[in-house]
DNA sequence: TAGATTGTTAATCGATTAACAATC
DNA sequence: TAGATTGTTAATCGATTAACAATC
């Protein structure tokens, strides 16, 4: 109903885990201010994002936990488990897997891919492996609708074409290229080589602050 | 000298990375909209990035790639090679050093650290691996100054402790945390669960766009 | 020259921040 | 109640977009 920002789609992923460590330990509400220094933001912020979502707190006791984690879950996820397909199962693939599989309650791995013969039909931190060619099918049979593509640049296009053609709305891009895909389809680019080159030059730059040339 | 955002540093990485391409095509010049379709943003955005390098194009023939690539080179790249350490030698670590090493020209992944004894002096993907409490020895030798965590969550905030204590100035953290280091050290985060609940989040909204439920 | 593209300014847009009355 | 926090509005900030004269 109400457009949140993709910023504050994030900050509320993030919120999300914070929340869930603070349950853990057994907290059961918590203020905007705690929760803005957790997450390295300001406590209007957080505020804000919790109000887009509809929830509110108490003046006095601030949010209750519990309640906050429902309501973030019943807006970030879907009704149902959302299934996703792992297309490229090398070292990054393999990274993907052992961090997710099982881990997640609402997003589940549930099937890779890779083009070499030597992987398909072997099960990889949990998750069964298939040769490429068989995408389309298996997409069909587990209801896949997001994709996460960690193959090498040459092959990304054409794996993104696969996914799109097999039915995914969404694709967590790690290759370092564009992809183009149907206007209806979601791409969300995780650039390693842009985020290390910010870091070197916002490094720079603190260092420079530092120690002026002058 | 001039500000340039957070945002257009990570497009100066992106155009740079086409740029190179098209040189590698045998390419010689690019006019701002053909940039701005291979990036995937806007001729005018495309141009004030360019500008506030301090590049200048021709009206009759676009921007020469080899004098852009300088300029962004001069802009991005630090004088001389930065030379980087990698935390963490699992599954994501070893995808990182088989992308990097060797690969960038200015940023190099120059160590490799693990607490794992078993990984300690092999040579992974042509990088040194050392124990983790090697870390400010080699760091101060090899004259680090950026680190990558790539370690699971619950350890990543020692790590990056460490890593700051060894002087380094910016850190790429891959760990699902928000990592606290003195002001002067820049952190990039990449938030592999938040970008697939994202894409998980997005994708279920256009689905809704394509199929209104009344 | 004619004309598409550039550099630059002004207008728009959206998100963040600040301020403050309402709340328990 | 007193008072810190919340929800909400207004002000600020910054980036993007649109418009257009300058350019080769």
């Amino acid at each position: 109903m109400a457009t949140v920002s993709d910023r504050t789609i994030g900050r509320l992923s993030l919120y999300r885990r914070f929340l869930r460590d603070l349950r853990a330990d057994g907290e059961t509400h918590i203020f905007s201010h705690q929760l803005a220094a957790l997450a390295g933001g300001t406590a209007a912020q957080v505020r804000r994002d919790i109000m887009a979502i509809g929830y509110s707190g108490s003046p006095v006791r601030g949010y209750d936990i519990e309640r906050l984690l429902t309501s973030i879950g019943q807006f970030l996820d879907a009704s149902q488990t959302q299934n996703v397909a792992l297309v490229g199962v090398g070292n990054l693939g393999r990274a993907l897997l052992a961090y997710f599989v099982g881990r997640h309650p609402t997003l589940s791995i549930v099937a890779a891919f890779d083009k070499d013969p030597a992987k398909a039909n072997r099960v990889i931190h949990g998750c069964r492996c298939y040769p490429v060619d068989d995408l389309k099918v298996i997409a069909h049979e587990q209801d896949i609708r997001l994709g996460i593509v960690a193959v090498p640049a040459p092959e990304a296009q054409s794996v993104a074409n696969l996914l799109c053609q097999a039915g995914v709305r969404g694709l967590l891009n790690f290759a370092p290229i564009r992809l183009w895909v149907p206007e209806h389809v979601h791409v969300e680019d995780i650039d390693v080589t842009m985020a290390l080159e910010k870091v070197a030059y916002f490094a720079r730059q603190s260092e420079a602050e530092r120690e002026p040339s002058e």
